[in-house]
DNA sequence: TCGACGATCGTTTTT
DNA sequence: CGATCGTCGA
């Protein structure tokens, strides 16, 4: 590496990378180049202060991100980086517990279950407990097992049940033993597991503890505002002999407590590293001067933060704008407009990008892109590994490199239909019970010795549909034992299971697009096989699981593609052109967080900032009077979030009016006409909206009293729209609020 | 064992 | 409104 590449930096940048020993918190605002510096930092240890790969260790959220990194280091350093360790935290864990399985009783070819596999024992459990998922939801076990997790629990780890006053009499708490249990049987680990399960390794074996504590001598923690708790105490573990330990974040981008992270690590890293080094990056190389200001005015308002302050040499640009439309569909229209205005300027598609709250938003904006013949990509949508010919097909994969997955087993062992149905699963599962055996053992022992089990009374077209089943996964196995490669051992599943035939029979759209996926699985796997050294299906199974993220990066056309996503899916990205809509309230913020109250409040605000902050030259928020949601018309009004945004950073095109405004009682008062901007939409319905109400007033003004028919008196407490699109919010007596449209409701004014 | 029907309910999702 | 899920009937 040249000496250019520090000299290139800012100062608070180089700091930050020639820190190199103690700890080091950076606290990196948006766009402030923190992959660049962290990249910078790791490659500096390598190529100047000749640190081997092998003994840095740099964690990362996502698959892509770890990928990234490693490639941009690769190109800066001389040195042979294979061996440098940098992964997800997860898939690091994943490798400590195989190489220590026997530790914790595992052995080193364990499955991971992904969410839909938990979900499947929880349901198992209340099934057992004949509890109907009507009562308990799976999920509500799943969230109590994975809070446990996130926190670093395992069981018999007291202090954290003390710390946190876990009541091991809760029946969820047995759920939760007996859930582990299960997984632990079926020689299985869960994402929480992963690192619950290395803290417990390295808790109960601090030989083991210490042999990693030696090896890593430089440890770096990318994202770090969104580890959890347990990620933190494994950070801590492993870092506190050499205390060389650096972790990159923004507080203000912490947008996923409700996953575990934990915004006290950023708060209490000092606490538990006094000698911490604490760097802020606060210059912005990505936005204009005005977005900045912007974004930074609303941020200030939370008040869990260390607090920085942004800011930038770019020019100030235009202002924000702020769009009010007359509802969703419109919205939509406007966007797709502003879409094309932009592409007869020469703006290529991919310099656009639109943000939502809610997947369910896109839709909408779909169409009318469509509309205009705009090219666009929809980031998010289904896993690929989530449907369900993929999920089946892997699990005969699971199968054969743990026979112990019984959960896997019992997914396949009628598909496709080899007439062991539910009844017959469940004999055989009696039997697994009974015994304490597996699954396959039973299924194997009653292939070979049927005569053990005539008071099961199983068939003789099962006995022998069993027998060639079990005969097809032990000659599998036997492939997978001599190291066949996984390419040929997915095609013999696949062709001599019958799925494939079974698929192809029935000729309907639906399974042809699932032979389509089962085509792009074989071509997952081959290019798996040439991207590693050594690849086993063990290492492909954990591949899938836990890199979800198939990108498939088929562009277009040379002008790209508008890029479509929820405001959590563009955490990390830029786009010159950014959109972000159905900015109102109960939608951004979310109705779900606002009754969390403050901390969910803050929490929407920061991703309400990373919104912001994504843009680079030009940002739009656009907000509906009315939206259909949930099959009918809400009128939310805008949301809170645009009024923190100082006026001279912004301009309100559209109706600067009552309607949408008065619906938001502490906006109200802010906005007079001077913050009304003359806008340039003259087609727009915007201008329709606008002048319907200048023209007339409501008829059941905010504080007047009024009389409904049905539930008696009550006072007006919001008014949206005018005519007969006029709908009122009235509070009644004994406190209810109920909406109605003037058209319809029994009102009388009193 | 599958499919048709009705009830229910509704964020975000790096691993 | 619409996806999902459970129940019931054939």
């Amino acid at each position: 590496m040249n000496m250019e590449d520090v000299s290139s930096l800012n100062e608070a940048q180089q700091q930050a990378v020639l820190n190199k020993d103690g700890p080091v918190m950076i606290l990196a605002g948006a766009g402030s180049g923190k992959t660049r510096t962290l990249v910078t930092r790791i490659a500096r240890l390598i190529e100047h202060d000749r640190i081997s790969p092998f003994k840095v260790l740099a964690l990362t959220f996502s698959n892509k991100a770890a990928r990234e990194m490693r490639e941009r280091i690769n190109t800066l350093v001389s040195a042979d980086i294979g061996a440098l360790q940098m992964t997800t935290f997860h898939a690091f864990c994943a490798k400590v517990l195989r190489s220590e399985a026997r530790y914790l009783g595992l052995s080193r070819n364990f499955t991971i279950y992904a969410t839909a596999e938990s979900k499947s024992v929880a349901k198992g459990i209340l099934q057992r407990h004949g509890i109907s998922q009507k009562e308990v939801s799976p999920f509500e076990i799943l969230n109590y097992i994975s809070s446990l997790k996130n926190i670093g629990h395992y069981d018999g780890r007291k202090d954290v049940e003390e710390t946190y006053d876990i009541d091991r009499s809760d029946p969820l708490f047995t759920y939760y033993q007996e859930y582990e249990n299960e997984l632990h049987k079926a020689n299985a680990v869960d994402f929480g597991g992963l690192i619950a399960g290395v803290i417990q390794l390295f808790e109960l074996y601090p030989e083991v503890l210490n042999r990693y504590q030696e090896r890593f001598e430089y440890v770096l923690v990318d994202e770090y505002q969104d580890t959890n708790r347990a990620q933190f105490d494994l950070i801590r573990m492993l870092c506190e002999k050499t205390r060389n330990v650096c972790v990159v974040g923004d507080e203000d981008q912490s947008i996923y407590s409700w996953r575990g992270a934990d915004i006290r690590n950023i708060m209490d890293f000092e606490g538990v590293f006094p000698e911490v080094n604490i760097i802020k990056l606060e210059q912005n190389y990505r936005s204009s001067g005005i977005i900045i200001e912007a974004a930074t005015s609303v941020i200030a308002k939370n008040t869990q933060r260390k607090g920085k302050n942004m800011w930038t040499d770019n020019p100030e640009g235009e202002v924000v704008r702020i769009v009010e439309c007359a509802d969703d569909k419109k919205e939509a229209s406007y966007v797709s407009r502003e879409v094309e205005r932009l592409r007869d300027e020469g703006v290529p598609f991919s310099d656009i990008a639109v943000f939502y709250r809610t997947n369910s938003q896109s839709r909408l904006i779909e169409d009318a892109l469509r509309k205009i013949r705009a090219p666009y990509r929809v980031v998010a949508g289904l896993k690929f590994y989530e449907r369900k010919e993929i999920k089946d097909v892997m699990a005969y994969l699971r199968l054969i490199v743990n026979d112990k997955d019984s959960l896997a087993l019992s997914r396949i062992i009628n598909v496709p239909a080899r007439g062991v149905g539910a009844t017959s699963l469940r004999k055989l599962e009696q039997e697994a019970i009974q015994s304490g055996c597996s699954l396959w053992e039973i299924v194997q022992d009653v292939v070979e010795n049927s005569d053990k089990y005539k008071h099961i009374r199983l068939s003789a077209k099962i006995k022998k549909a069993l027998a060639e089943f079990a005969h097809l996964i032990n000659e599998s196995t036997l492939m997978e034992e001599q190291n066949e490669s996984p390419e040929k051992i997915y095609e013999k599943i696949l062709h001599e299971s019958g799925y494939w035939d079974f698929l192809k029979a029935s000729k309907d759209y639906e399974s042809l697009a699932r032979l389509e996926n089962l085509e792009e699985l074989a071509s997952a796997i081959k290019q798996f096989e040439d991207d590693e050294s050594k690849p086993s299906l063990t290492g492909f199974l954990e591949t899938v699981t836990l890199d979800q993220n198939v990108d498939d990066e088929s562009q277009s056309s040379e002008l790209g593609e508008v890029s479509l996503m929820t405001v959590h899916g563009a955490k990390g990205l830029e786009f010159p052109y950014v959109f972000v809509t159905g900015v109102e309230e109960n939608i951004f913020p979310s109705y779900r967080s606002l009754d969390e109250g403050e901390f969910g409040e803050e929490e929407e605000r920061r991703l309400f900032y990373v919104a912001m902050t994504r843009a680079m030259k030009q940002l739009t928020l656009t907000f509906a009077q009315g939206r259909m949601l949930f099959g009918q018309v809400k009128f939310n009004g805008p949301s809170r979030f645009l009024q923190e945004i100082p006026k001279k950073f912004c301009e309100w095109k559209g109706n600067s009016g009552t309607a949408g405004l008065e619906s938001v009682n502490s906006v109200q008062s802010d906005w007079s006409d001077e913050d009304f901007v003359q806008d340039s939409y003259d087609e727009d319905e915007v201008y329709e909206v606008r002048s319907k109400s200048s023209q007339r007033k409501p008829g059941y003004p905010k504080g007047s009293k009024v009389m409904h028919s049905l539930y008696g008196e009550g006072k007006i407490t919001s008014t949206v729209g005018l005519g007969e699109e006029e709908v009122v919010t009235i509070k009644f007596h004994d406190g209810a609020m109920k909406k109605f449209s003037v058209k319809f409701a029994p009102l009388s004014l009193i």
